[in-house]
DNA sequence: GTCCACATTTTGATGAGTCAAAAATACAGT
DNA sequence: ACTGTATTTTTGACTCATCAAAATGTGGAC
């Protein structure tokens, strides 16, 4: 009984919390779920149903979805395979981290765990993907990432940039452009309200002023 | 309008002619189309019916189905995907040649051609896989392989296995055990159609005896 | 409390790909 | 020519995943 790509990536969305930038409550809505795949809301229902019927979600009408434990653990997995292989993409294939999304997203559904686990191994078990999304273990585990963002974390404080949470090749590029990737170190000079901004100092004394939105996609660590 | 699995599947094993081991004739049987996709005869009928009207085979009932230019192209660039896939995969992913295909066979309909060139380049521009298949060039076209089999190449003369025309594990792990894998030189010392066997001397005098339908899958050039 | 806007679920239908079994066809042998 | 067997096609039905649109439920504004 493998589940078919549609089943993993119903799961994927639900384990990712269908893209909400909030923190994953303990329920999804329909609607965003629905968004999140690019199906009809009705789609989700019928689909989320199934799902529920074979063990892999818990399903409260009206209310959402939640991922059961069985679900959580494929669902784990199969992020496990994406980010896996995103990270083989750009760092043995030549891929830009802007790049790789679209690929991994469809070898993930057919790439065999034998072949995930060559890729970690010449990798060397990295924890993280190009973006500093944690790589769930082949037990379906992900190490807790003790996170803040750049709208929350201490102001004039040295910090590292460890993860950027949005795929879209444009944003990418632009934190590329910026030198704000994973691994930079910053400082978040002052936050606006009023102008919903946020003034970074990055490397080489380089300034640059992102909205609010786009500060709240960059995970940082003290340092 | 990208072919589906299915098509590009469909496709691929009337290119092959569907698991045919004697030379392709031009027009595949829908039995043995059939019997290589693993689906009952009406399906091969109704599905390539299907593809005669988008224009990818020509189909003549009770007859049997041939490609159109069109789907001869489509067809070799799933086998130069496979066939790419399958070299990556051995060697540098470490996998043995007898476990590349059912891989290979999953990643073919999914891996971009970007990806595929990159893979391609890595290893060099080959113009075989592991097996000694040739891959088609990215426009479609394979060279012409002028080749014997064991069955037809000419006694006590030392050749050169170029190919091996079979992909289940067990005959590739036989053929591997007993140094017969492409690029070993041997000698046909003798057949015999009583016994429907072939002699062969190979490696450090090494000297087995196999039937006529293996002996047909090794291919050979003469040295 | 009532009502309304919005999210969600239901309903009926569609397309792709498949099967089993019945009907039709081709062709080899007499 | 005729008949029987093997192959092929047709038929009717089924599953999965989807949509559009109608029906229903939920929760906030007043």
């Amino acid at each position: 009984m493998l589940p078919s790509s549609t089943v993993e990536n119903y799961l994927k969305a639900i384990y990712l919390g269908a893209g909400a930038l909030t923190p994953p409550s303990r329920l999804v809505p329909m609607g965003q779920l629905a968004g999140a795949l690019g199906v009809a809301p009705g789609t989700a229902t019928t689909m989320v149903k199934t799902l529920a019927e074979s063990g892999l979600v818990e399903y409260e009408p009206y209310a959402g979805v939640a991922l059961t434990k069985a679900g959580q653990k494929l669902a784990a997995l199969v992020v496990r395979r994406h980010r896996v292989i995103e990270m083989f993409l750009v760092r043995m294939m030549g891929y830009g981290w802007d790049e790789v999304h679209d690929e991994a997203e469809q070898m993930e559904h057919v790439v065999s765990d034998r072949l995930i686990d060559r890729m970690d191994e010449m990798l060397g078990r990295p924890e993280v993907d190009p973006h500093g999304d944690p790589i769930p273990t082949p037990e379906g585990i992900v190490k807790p990432q003790p996170m803040q963002s750049l709208l929350t974390c201490p102001l004039a404080t040295p910090v590292t940039i460890t993860r950027v949470i949005d795929q879209d090749k444009v944003f990418l590029r632009f934190i590329e452009k910026h030198n704000l990737k994973p691994g930079e170190s910053i400082e978040v000079e002052a936050r606006d309200a009023a102008s919903d901004s946020v003034r970074v100092r990055g490397r080489d004394e380089q300034r640059i002023t992102i909205g609010t939105k786009a500060a709240s996609k960059l995970l940082v660590q003290a340092r």
